[in-house]
DNA sequence: ATCTAATGGTCGGAAAGCGCACCATTTGAC
DNA sequence: GTCAAATGGTGCGCTTTCCGACCATTAGAT
């Protein structure tokens, strides 16, 4: 008696959590860090307030800190107008040092993973770039997207990845669904996983600002078309070089 | 002080979980029923087994059966070619009746809610279609495909949910992207609570089975705009509707 | 009839996470 | 100089979850 199978329960019989709270905790304070939500020397909210954020306890925020304090993410004062800020220079994030890297869950390689994560950043980015550029956005959405382009124009290379990172989630923000930024957030996470793999990039920082503008211009003439084949143009680039590198 | 703004830490420090885990398992097992992956009559997986797939403790996965066992989704048999097996006859699911479900955890039903859902479910179930056509289907996938199709096609109303559901997911999965299918699971889940709180849908049953069968024929031929095109006129049907009865 | 294997059912201790109260430190306001 | 307020730091008891071992039941094989 065999299922009509193709489809059976396995597909959602995965694991409920991707890990116990504390680790979720310290991926999602670096989600926050690494893709620039809150910049070096900026202060977070305080540990009560992000405990009820996150909606776990306290104790388990203060070790995600901990943590994050001990690999050079954030620093910690006590006192009135203290907190926890990201640290002003942060951790570079070399392959080829041996040190044990805690914090980056070993991500598998594999061209299946690889393919997987490409695909879906393609149909979350650019499915939300069609749908910002649908969308009627209001004056401030319109300001914000231009400055988050800007910035990434003006970014050195250092702080290239972060502002790069600010301008696809502020256009995946601009798709109208509050469900589609986080899914935004963790495959950009998985990519910048593979960018860190691969030796010198950044040839084509100028080429990607062109690109952003014209991802930019099309959201804001309101044409779902022209913004989503111009966000696909621009994936290409990085899906090349993945695959490249790594299949 | 304030933040360049628009894009604050908000967005990505939300909950790390969306409950404990029994009530993560209990959803899982939900999904996994009412989505249609294991049909009336058939077996889950052993105790033992399901706990190592959901990565959760035996003790967890067991409460999540009882619950379940309770609400009349799921019975246990015991003894050697026992195990769980979904029940024949599911429970309906009428929004009128004042019973407690506490397995459907009262879901917000504003506009901004509904709009969520279905612009995030156009932006997976589109790109998944879209991806799906683009891709070289070995033999097999292709045949799974049109089965789907022909049971949605050949099913009663009570059972139509549940296959369409199974039809919708396995063009998701057809999509290449493994991390892509349980987001649509999701989303499809979100969508199937909203029907829930409609009055007497499915006049469209056929007209559903037609637009199934372009989606199904785009994918099969290779056509990814007309693929993504198929399931943007599919999915504007329950939209309309439910944007009609919910706002 | 018996044995065997696979299943659900039960129990007890260990660990993780939670919630609360309280302490210690810092800084601006007065 | 003192105080108030906001913050990080610490300790404790409770609940949930986990893990492993063992028991009870069933249906087929022998």
């Amino acid at each position: 008696m065999e299922e009509p199978a193709g489809l059976n329960g396995e597909l959602l019989l995965r694991p409920v959590r991707g890990g116990n709270s504390f680790e979720e905790t310290v991926q999602r304070l670096l989600q926050t860090v690494r893709l620039g939500l809150v910049g070096p020397g900026e202060r977070l909210p305080a540990e009560r307030e992000l405990a009820g954020m996150l909606a776990v306890s306290r104790d388990t925020v203060r070790e995600a800190i901990a943590s994050l304090s001990d690999a050079g993410y954030l620093v910690s004062r006590r006192g009135r107008y203290g907190g926890t800020f990201v640290s002003e220079v942060l951790p570079t994030h070399l392959p080829g040092t041996d040190q044990e890297d805690a914090l980056a869950p070993t991500r598998n390689l594999s061209p299946e993973v690889i393919e997987d994560t490409l695909t879906l950043r393609e149909i979350l980015e650019v499915g939300g770039a069609r749908h910002a550029a649908g969308r009627a956005l209001t004056p401030s959405e319109r300001e914000l997207l231009w400055l988050s382009l800007v910035e990434a124009n003006e970014a050195t290379d250092e702080e290239y990845r972060r502002l790069d990172s600010r301008f696809h989630l502020m256009v995946g923000e601009l798709a109208g669904s509050a469900s589609l930024t986080p899914l935004i957030a963790d495959v950009r996470m998985r990519v910048n996983e593979l960018l860190d793999n691969i030796p010198s990039l950044g040839p084509n920082i100028a080429h990607s600002n062109t690109q952003h503008e014209q991802i930019a211009i099309a959201i804001l003439t309101g044409r779902p078309d022209a913004a989503a084949q111009a966000m696909t143009e621009h994936l290409a680039g990085t899906a090349l070089l993945l695959r490249g590198f790594l299949e």
